[in-house]
RNA sequence: GGCCCUGUGGCGGAGUGGUGACGCAGCGGAUUGCAAAUCCGUGUACACCAGUUCGAUUCUGGUCGGGGCUUCCA
């Protein structure tokens, strides 16, 4: 099938083309590890976990080579570091340890890499070298900079224009450098950093700047052209247009072939950000709501726009879910049959329709509903299987419906089979009050009795 | 200021030059001991004003509103 992505770069979807079907690349920036990620860190996470999910089905599992890096080396880590008087490698390995049991928690597979920036500053260094020799780079008594008026193309990315920023009011002040769009690729030390923030080069004691660690990892770990690159619109302008720069300038290759960025996650139609302080943790959200409804929330807005993020949100991506899992309860023993609906599929390759998706697993839901309700067994294990071939590409129902429905079988689940056993027998002795006060006595602990021709079961809600 | 995105029914959210995706909520019916669950049915939605067109929510221009980037940021 056919996969169409909107290219940030061209502005437009294009059909994808790996350059190589046996060794598709894809590149993600990942986060800084100084504190806990908040839910809008977790948009790319889960967006481009979606996508490596539908590569990985089109080109085979082991054909997709995803990397999304750790920086752990960064003004913020060091700041996080003399204040809590925590050592740099203590910080960074506990929160890049909770942010994947966090990505974890939203069925995001792994990536086939995780490069940690610190572990690369010899490539990088590398990289800075072969930029100076070539006349790209020039130093200054702070750092290391990249001459971005020798590029003519830059901007290309971000379809902005050198002379355009100029006119902004935030332009850094810094007499050294050339020019104000010139970027930092080597800062050096500081008096009050600590040691492991500092590595030797030929320019001096420093170390590296943010958007030259991408370059590096990315070209050492998927080579000097990639597919896929991703990251947040934030990241747009100017992380990757300075990432182009770099790599452009060094191997003198394209970059990536296909840049993806995706919308801000919104609180009350303002972005979710660290600095204005309206963040939602995702540890916290897992306190109210399974990893799996914050997923489905997640993907129930298109990747690229603005996503507002509230409580009705995701309420209404539990009560979805549900429908979906009872659906499949209903068809859960009709084994046998094999998928052929493409529908969910066939959103995900047109530019990740994540929302046209879910919309055809709800058209599943109701498919899997009706051949029940007519006692249709083989409609009934053709939406089965349909419906859990779907499950996959989206990273959704990866539970059983019974452990999603009542949780893992223990002492509790047995007491309340107990109850809804002994209701039937009422039932069948028209022993209406008695039928009423357990059904009643579930009800106020948040468990829903669902009658049938066949029997009871019961779900916790 | 510059550049870019966006405005769909009570809510979320796709999509399209010509029969109202899908979900949530609501309403009616079936089913049920009564419910719940489920199924079926049910909505004169496309910010506003012009223009192009046989026909525009969809294309063009303008107006108004919302948001983003403009070197901290997913």
């Amino acid at each position: 099938m056919t996969i169409r992505l909107f290219d940030s770069a061209a502005r437009e979807k294009r059909v994808f083309k790996p350059q190589d079907p046996a060794r598709v690349t894809m590149y993600v920036c990942g986060p800084t590890v100084y504190n806990r990620a908040h839910i809008g860190n977790f948009r790319p996470v889960i967006v481009f976990d979606t996508l490596f999910r539908l590569l990985r089905q089109t080109y085979g599992e082991t054909a997709v080579v995803y990397a999304r890096n750790v920086t752990d080396i960064d003004d913020k880590i060091i700041a996080a570091s003399v204040e809590s008087g925590e050592t740099i490698a203590a910080i960074t390995q506990k929160y890049a340890a909770i942010y994947g049991e966090d990505a974890a928690a939203v069925n995001a597979l792994a990536p086939t890499i995780t490069p940690w920036a610190t572990k690369h500053v010899g490539e990088m260094l590398a990289m800075i070298e072969a930029l100076e020799r070539k006349g790209y780079a020039y130093a200054t008594d702070t750092g290391v900079y990249f001459d971005v008026p020798q590029v003519p193309t830059y901007g290309r990315l971000s379809g902005r224009k050198l002379e355009d920023n100029l006119a902004g009011a935030r332009i850094a002040v810094d007499q050294g450098k050339r020019n104000p769009a010139d970027f930092a690729l080597w800062k050096f030390t500081k008096p009050d950093e600590p040691d492991s923030a500092v590595w030797d080069s030929k320019w001096g004691k420093g170390r590296p700047s943010w958007h030259i660690e991408c370059s590096a990892m990315a070209a050492k770990h998927l080579g000097k052209t990639i597919d896929i690159h991703g990251g947040g619109i934030d990241l747009q302008f100017p992380h990757h247009e300075n990432e182009i720069a770099q790599s452009e300038c060094t191997h003198g290759e394209e970059m990536a072939r296909y840049w993806m960025h995706n919308g801000f996650l919104d609180m009350g139609g303002e972005k979710m950000s660290k600095s204005l302080g309206n963040v939602v943790l995702l540890n916290e959200l897992l306190n109210d709501w399974d990893g799996e409804v914050i997923r489905f929330a997640m993907l129930s807005g298109h990747y690229r726009a603005p996503l507002d993020w509230t409580d009705d949100l995701l309420e209404q991506a539990k009560v979805t879910l549900g429908r979906i899992y009872g659906a499949l309860r209903r068809v859960w023993a009709a084994e046998g049959a094999r998928a052929s609906d493409k529908g969910v599929r066939r959103a995900l390759s047109d530019d990740l329709n994540t929302p046209v998706a879910l919309a055809d697993l709800s058209r599943l839901a109701g498919e899997a509903n009706s051949a029940a309700d007519r006692g249709d067994q083989d409609a009934m294990a053709q939406a089965r299987a349909d419906i859990l071939a779907a499950g996959p590409l989206l990273g959704l129902l990866t539970k059983t419906p019974a452990q999603w429905e009542q949780g893992d079988s223990n002492d509790d689940t047995a007491r309340i089979d107990q109850l809804v056993e002994d209701r039937l027998t009422a039932r069948a002795e028209k022993n209406w009050a008695e039928a009423d006060r357990i059904r009643d006595k579930l009800q106020a602990e948040r468990i829903e009795i669902m009658d049938s021709a066949t029997g009871s079961t019961w779900r916790r809600i």
